[in-house]
DNA sequence: ACCCAGGTCTAGG
DNA sequence: CCTAGACATGGG
């Protein structure tokens, strides 16, 4: 395959960033059309559909290796296309120095220590309108299967994209979820959803379609009225707000407050909490902390230490 | 069987 | 304003 290169400086890890649980649909898809999430082909790539295109990406210490039959991707958010080398440095945040961002959060030394152990972790530029389908429908369930039911649902409403002998599922847009609509709320469909759940993605879709819902033009927006607007859809609670923010708008000093961060709140946390209304149960007290002690990069060092948590490995930091 | 998973909504105090 | 229970479902 033609691949192509671009510097990777500040160094960043595409297995510590794909493994982080912020994006669901990187891993490869092997030769019987599976997908296997979270694992790197055999050749050292990720396969991923990013914007409706095929990408294949690896990295090493020098550089970050790319594959697609596109040349430009149109990035919804910015209203314009990107060349391929500038999207990729657009989704990767290579804009951002990295270690500038872990030099501000380091904090202490469980931020240091996770940093140590999932270094070259960033946070992605994803697509706002696939970030919000994919956090709609993460409540109560594991990454795994978040990641599963994704595939399933592109696979089932979605084009396929054939390339380099693999074929590619995309994920459907707003219009193929209307167009389609009876087959995603039919049964038939693997991996069921909640009735509710199926309802309030709908109607996420469904103002999108009409133009009622610029959620796109919520980027670069301040942090504030992103949360207010994304949590008038019913389904769309505080702390996927908070994801959305964070993992497509551009919102680092966001912090999606789940169990994970709750735990890493009250073990590590819990006496700078201070005079505590009712709590890591305070959502916005919580997560107004995380924002005071880390600073504008705060959504990071949530994303390290919800890495640490997972791991099962918070109380070895 | 029981508990958990990147929560949210609703009803009822 | 607050809490308890419902929601769906596969895997440990």
């Amino acid at each position: 395959m033609a691949k192509k290169r671009i510097l990777n400086k500040p160094f960043i890890s595409l297995d510590n960033t794909f493994r982080s649980g912020q994006c669901f649909r990187w891993g490869r898809y092997d030769e019987f059309g599976n997908f296997v999430f979270g694992e790197k082909d055999t050749d050292g790539f990720w396969d991923g559909i990013v914007y409706g295109i095929p990408l294949r990406l690896m990295s090493d210490e020098k550089y970050i290796y790319f594959d697609s039959p596109a040349s430009e991707v149109y990035v919804p958010q910015l209203r314009q296309n990107l060349d391929i080398k500038d999207f990729i440095r657009f989704y990767l945040r290579m804009d951002t120095p990295l270690d500038q961002i872990y030099t501000e959060i380091s904090k202490d030394k469980y931020v240091r220590n996770a940093i140590k152990r999932y270094y070259g972790l960033t946070i992605l530029r994803q697509e706002p309108y696939e970030t919000v389908i994919s956090y709609m429908i993460s409540p109560q369930n594991s990454v795994e299967k978040i990641a599963q039911k994704l595939n399933e649902i592109s696979i089932s409403l979605g084009n396929s994209f054939s390339f380099g002998g693999k074929e590619f599922p995309v994920f459907p847009t707003p219009e193929d979820f209307l167009k389609k609509s009876e087959s995603f709320k039919d049964k038939s469909l693997k991996l069921r959803f909640g009735e509710r759940q199926k309802e309030n993605i709908l109607k996420v879709v469904k103002s999108l379609v009409e133009g009622k819902f610029d959620l796109n033009g919520l980027f670069g927006k301040p942090y504030q009225r992103i949360i207010n607007e994304l949590v008038q859809f019913k389904g769309i609670g505080r702390k996927i707000a908070d994801c959305v923010a964070l993992f497509s708008l551009d919102k680092l000093e966001a912090v999606p407050i789940d169990v994970h961060v709750k735990r890493i709140t009250e073990k590590l946390y819990g006496s700078l909490l201070g005079d505590k209304p009712r709590g890591v149960k305070d959502y916005e007290f919580v997560s107004n902390f995380w924002r005071d002690y880390f600073g504008r990069y705060a959504g990071f060092a949530q994303e390290f230490l919800y890495m640490a948590s997972r791991d099962g490995i918070l109380l070895t930091l």
